[in-house]
DNA sequence: CTGTTAGCGCATTCAT
DNA sequence: ATGAATGCGCTAACAG
């Protein structure tokens, strides 16, 4: 393992300054011709490259940004794809924490650690509640949100909204004829799955269908308890004809309970879901769904972070983006 | 954003030195309990987060890990989630590099940029062929290879085989009495895909069965190419059994091939993939697979590599971890 | 127990 | 067009 090359060796083996070094490597003008080829001819020779840390030290800018995530989860791979599009288009490289377990002290860990070695960072916590957003508002980072649905924050935000795809979704299944619709939502601490609960109420109200409480079972987002959800709901005495789940793993778990007992999908069960990951398309029927932009998110948020950063201006509301309802084989009329 | 604190003006505060807040701070020895305190109480206070960059620069350490891959896809996912996992335990953070695209290039950047701000690099990239793998032999930084495959080198390396459970899953669908079993390969460049071949023609030579080339379709690991690779297979004049593909997508766009044939799994074609993605056991029936310790890699990498970090020896060939056959439900005895 | 000195590698400022 | 001095924030090594 040879030894890093600083800018003073090769600014000895030239016979020039680190300086004159430190300007032709960086194209800061006012080198002359013969110096500057020698010095890049040098560098080269040495295996030269640049000390992150020292530049960074320097200039207060790392190129370095933080992406902070719940887990590896198929959502937060697609917001970290679409981040790391943005990223390395900017040339910025990409520092990722999961805080999955200890929530909070993790949390503050992350704004601390990152300090210094992130420009900035981007929080991909969906779940976040008040307390956790406090933490980002102190931080001494430039932060940006991604998919927060919690209390109004003045921290820039780039979200896609949740009630009115949901609303959209369950308009899509009254249309098809389904009166009685199951609801299964996310966990609790959830503000997307509430948005989407808000969804589906709204728009049954709006046909002028009371909401039955039956009809709606908590879920945790997970294909485990959706399958279970689904299963209650399928035994009520009057069953639903269609089930609308707060995200797709509920929705495939829903699926695989009507298959249990013996229904068949969308002939006896109208079935929806939630984010439109990439399981969504792959399993049989394939999903009708509503697409939430998450690379898009994961994109738009990681520009609006670097244009922060640029000293332009923060967006004054959050950034919305657009959902739309994609309608495959797992939904039909009512027969 | 309040201006980062430093430990200076911590110092000045307290009326010590820099050096003796940075004792307190560091937990090293010989500080009174009073000044201890003192300084904690107005470190906490001011808020105070050490400067990462200031410290590595010092140091040449910078508690930050680099892991290299090719994008995020499933496979590459779990291996991330080993490493971050062995990682946050150390207390090291994780800096993803994907170099999907422009690849030699991007991977001179990678092992140049990570000069200083990483510590150390793990590469997960099972297609690296052998100029790759020189560039990281050429690099300063320690590198330890996830799965390589490709021709020998001195590097450090973590994989799971792959010629041995090719040749077990194969043997399974002939001890399931399957004679003609089809073969979708990986694209060519790949050592993974190679190795599960050659387990496959073991296993049938073994046997005593002379390998029908018609029966080894390429594929390039994606569902599509499966699709298309297992139509071939099913519309030969004498088709095959079963069907071995060389990873998951492909088996998967297989059993989508056999059912728009109108075939029925595992009735009529028994199918078997390799990786165990989490889509294997959510498609229907259930997908028989070899179960890659994907997770296991990328944890025995991260803590290979923290422990040659910490100037433990390298072992001296690369580490195997064991595979295991997933009996699920898309094989059954020929009929 | 505590403070001083010095320097990690680079780039900004001001001379030359 | 080039160079010298200086300091980013921190910590080894030594001195008091």
């Amino acid at each position: 393992m040879p030894a890093p090359v600083t800018l003073s060796e090769i600014a000895a083996r030239c016979g020039v300054s680190a300086m004159t070094v430190s300007n032709v490597l960086n194209n800061r003008g006012k080198v002359s011709q013969a110096t500057r080829e020698q010095v890049l001819t040098v560098a080269r020779q040495m295996g030269y490259v640049p000390n992150v840390l020292a530049r960074g030290l320097k200039s207060g800018r790392t190129q370095v940004l933080g992406l902070v995530l719940p887990a590896l989860d198929p959502v937060s791979v697609e917001i970290a794809q679409g981040v790391q599009a943005a990223l390395s288009e900017a040339r910025y490289d990409m520092l990722l924490y999961t805080t999955s377990a200890d929530a909070g002290r993790e949390r503050e860990r992350v704004t601390a650690l990152s300090q210094g070695l992130s420009d900035g960072l981007l929080i991909a916590m969906p779940r976040a509640a008040a307390a956790d957003v406090q933490i980002f508002e102190r931080s001494r980072v430039p932060v940006v949100l991604i998919n927060y649905n919690g209390p109004d924050t003045r921290l820039p935000t780039v979200l896609a909204d949740n009630f009115v795809p949901a609303r959209q979704a369950t308009e899509y299944l009254l249309g098809l004829g389904h009166r009685r619709i199951g609801f299964i939502t996310g966990d609790a601490g959830s503000g997307q799955s509430h948005e989407r609960l808000r969804g589906y109420r709204a728009a049954l109200e709006h046909a002028g269908l009371a909401v039955d409480e039956h009809l709606v079972r908590t879920g945790d987002f997970t294909q485990v308890r959706g399958f279970a959800a689904a299963a209650e709901l399928l035994a009520l005495p009057e069953r639903p004809t269609a089930i609308f789940a707060a995200n797709d793993f509920s929705a495939v778990g829903a699926m695989e309970a009507a298959r249990h007992l013996g229904l068949r999908i969308p002939e006896d069960v109208s079935v929806v879901g939630f984010d439109d990951i990439p399981l969504a398309s792959q399993v049989f029927p394939p999903l009708t769904t509503v697409r939430h932009p998450f690379r898009a998110l994961g994109e738009g948020a990681a520009q609006l972070l670097l244009s922060i950063l640029d000293g332009k201006a923060v967006p004054a509301g959050p950034v919305n983006l657009a959902s739309e309802l994609v309608v495959r084989g797992s939904t039909a009329a009512r027969t």
